[in-house]
DNA sequence: GCCGTTTTCGGCCCGACTGTTTTCAGTCG
């Protein structure tokens, strides 16, 4: 039984949720969470360490302690110390946690006090009226109680960051027509481009904050405001996505959007430095803390670039603020030249109405030339697929041959030989070999099976690579972002087989795929292994995806070497050959 | 529970807002 590191995530999270409920020294709590973040954004298996006798107290956040606590749950998959917490706590204590307005002071009072030791406990005696008979509570948090459970019943929490995108500029430009605003920007989770946002964090720049925040109360999108301040306010959209809206002096724009952008991590490290230096770091500005002084002084603050100057380190994309690394690689002057939509030079996973997409494949063909790219794969499905009508070998053969004659028509870009062939279960492909032979990159990919368990599945797909004209594996973890979990399947081993092999693994662009994800791509560079970043495109409009996959890349480190289609036909043509 | 060329003990990020108080605790980000 292979314990993953999202197991020992798991794990140390709710031990710290469960000893914050009983009241336990906050800082020991956060050590537990520290340690699971730690580990939540590993690019190795953490079994795979212990087994290789690492030391883990090297890991930031993890001492003696938690080392053999993890070394514990990757020998018997479970933690004693946690079988013991939920014998004196109800294990389901932690979930009344992610109802808002409650936190572990109260959940414990309503443990307590009031038996609750469930979500439906806690609905029942919301119900019955019997939260606002404790102290500290009153008919407001109960009906907020109720609402929020009601909320949660019915809403996926995160937004997807195509359908955030799609909210956040109309709103950016109802902000920016107001005549006290300065300037307006969307920090947060939005701006470090993650695949999903929980709430909304948008800047502001104004000294008539009162009136900003009252013109954002009466944007058309809002449903209801949650609170509303002098400096601050937070609104429902109808969508149910949670917006916060921030309004700061213009000396204070840097800092706040450092502040707001995050990651909290990030903030953390950043503000522990200006600590070391005798400074405070707040959303305000970088200032003095010299105790003798009548009043602090502020030394920075209205941009972000002076504030990491401050700290002798260069600006650090948004993207990269997740305290993966990122300050220490600034201070070493190691910081990635990310790769940005401008290096991409083609798309090499398309489909057209040969299979299941909505362009001819001359449309496709056509558009990929007005972005500028230099060639286009066409990777219609295989037949396997039960999505309308796949190519046989026989009609694959033809297409190959109308390809040709569309490149002699067509310039300025070239058309790739290419298809989407399925691995079957046993890990065979579904076309033979003499028709993958003539093509120029071959994606294989798996769309069935998803259940196999981790072995076989991890066999299953290296045995495809094992097959020569395997090029790229396309979305190599099947997930889809609030609709179907990952399969199982082991990464690291696919990643190490492609390198040996000579394949390559896609960063699928489509924004509820988006896979690999962020830390995989971190894996695949600190392997050495090159990606390819394709859309996925069913229609012309779609090859525009190509930016989420880029984002995706960012935040994963990658620069333009480290991406396949960053290069020309040429250059390509020679890494793709096995 | 972690961490340390100022410390092996004593720190550990901090400001805004709400709801409940009548001066502030708890939550949130």
């Amino acid at each position: 039984m292979p314990v993953y590191n999202s197991d020992i995530v798991e794990i140390f999270n709710e031990v710290a949720d469960l000893l914050e409920i009983e009241g336990a020294n906050p800082f020991r709590v956060r050590a537990y969470r520290d340690a699971a973040r730690t580990i939540s954004t590993l690019s190795r298996d953490v079994a795979e360490m212990v087994e290789e006798g690492e030391d883990l107290t090297e890991l930031s956040g993890i001492g003696e302690d938690l080392a053999g606590k993890i070394e514990e749950i990757v020998r018997t998959g479970d933690l004693k110390q946690l079988e013991e917490i939920e014998q004196r706590t109800p294990p389901e204590l932690a979930r009344l946690l992610d109802i808002a307005g409650l936190g572990p002071k109260r959940v414990q009072k309503i443990y307590e006090e009031q038996g609750v030791t469930s979500l439906e406990e806690l609905e029942e005696a919301a119900r019955e009226k019997r939260i606002r008979k404790l102290d500290g509570l009153g008919p407001k948090t109960e009906a907020k109680v109720l609402e929020d459970l009601e909320r949660w019943s019915e809403e996926e929490e995160r937004t997807r960051r195509d359908v955030a995108e799609e909210r956040v500029e109309p709103l950016l430009d109802y902000l920016r027509s107001m005549e006290n605003v300065a300037r307006v920007e969307a920090a947060g989770s939005y701006r470090r481009k993650k695949e999903t946002v929980g709430d909304l964090d948008i800047l502001a720049i104004s000294d008539a904050g009162e009136k900003v925040i009252s013109r954002f109360a009466e944007y058309e999108d809002v449903e209801r405001v949650v609170s509303q301040g002098e400096t601050r306010s937070t609104v429902v959209f109808r969508s149910g996505l949670h917006v916060d809206l921030r309004v700061v002096a213009e000396e204070s724009y840097g800092a706040a959007l450092l502040y707001f952008t995050g990651s909290k991590q990030h903030n953390i490290v950043l503000r522990n430095m200006a600590l070391d230096r005798g400074w405070k770091i707040n959303e305000y500005g970088v200032w003095t803390t010299d105790e003798e002084a009548e009043e602090q002084e502020q030394i920075a603050g209205e941009d972000e670039e002076e504030i990491y100057g401050l700290f002798d380190l260069p600006w650090i994309a948004p993207e990269l603020r997740e305290a993966r690394g990122e300050v220490e690689a600034a201070e070493e002057g190691e910081l990635p030249d990310l790769i940005t939509l401008e290096d991409v030079r083609g798309d090499l996973q398309t489909h057209t109405t040969a299979s299941d997409g909505r362009a001819s494949l001359k449309e496709m063909a056509e558009a990929a030339r007005e972005l500028g790219y230099d060639y286009l794969a066409v990777s219609d499905h295989s037949g396997y697929i039960g999505v309308t009508q796949g190519l046989e070998a026989d009609e694959l053969a033809e297409r190959i041959d109308e390809i040709d004659r569309l490149n002699d028509e067509l310039e300025e870009i070239v058309v790739l030989k290419s298809v989407e062939v399925d691995v079957l279960e046993d890990g065979s492909l579904d076309l033979p070999d003499d028709v993958l032979e003539r093509l120029d990159l071959v994606v294989f990919a798996v769309h069935s099976h998803f259940d196999l368990p981790l072995e076989k599945q991890t066999e299953r797909i290296m045995r495809a690579m094992d097959n020569p004209n395997c090029t790229i594996l396309a979305h190599p973890t099947g997930r889809q972002i609030g609709k179907r979990p990952a399969y199982e399947v082991d990464v690291g081993r696919l990643m190490e087989a492609a390198v040996e092999r000579g394949c390559f693994l896609e960063v699928n662009a489509q924004p509820d795929r988006l896979d690999l994800d962020d830390v995989y791509c971190k894996m695949a560079k600190e392997r050495g292994l090159k990606l390819a970043i394709s859309t996925d495109a069913h229609g012309t409009e779609e090859l525009r995806f190509m930016r989420y996959g880029v984002f995706q890349a960012r935040r994963g480190w990658l620069e333009p070497d480290d991406v396949l289609n960053t290069r020309s036909w040429e250059e390509l043509k020679k890494l793709l050959d096995r």
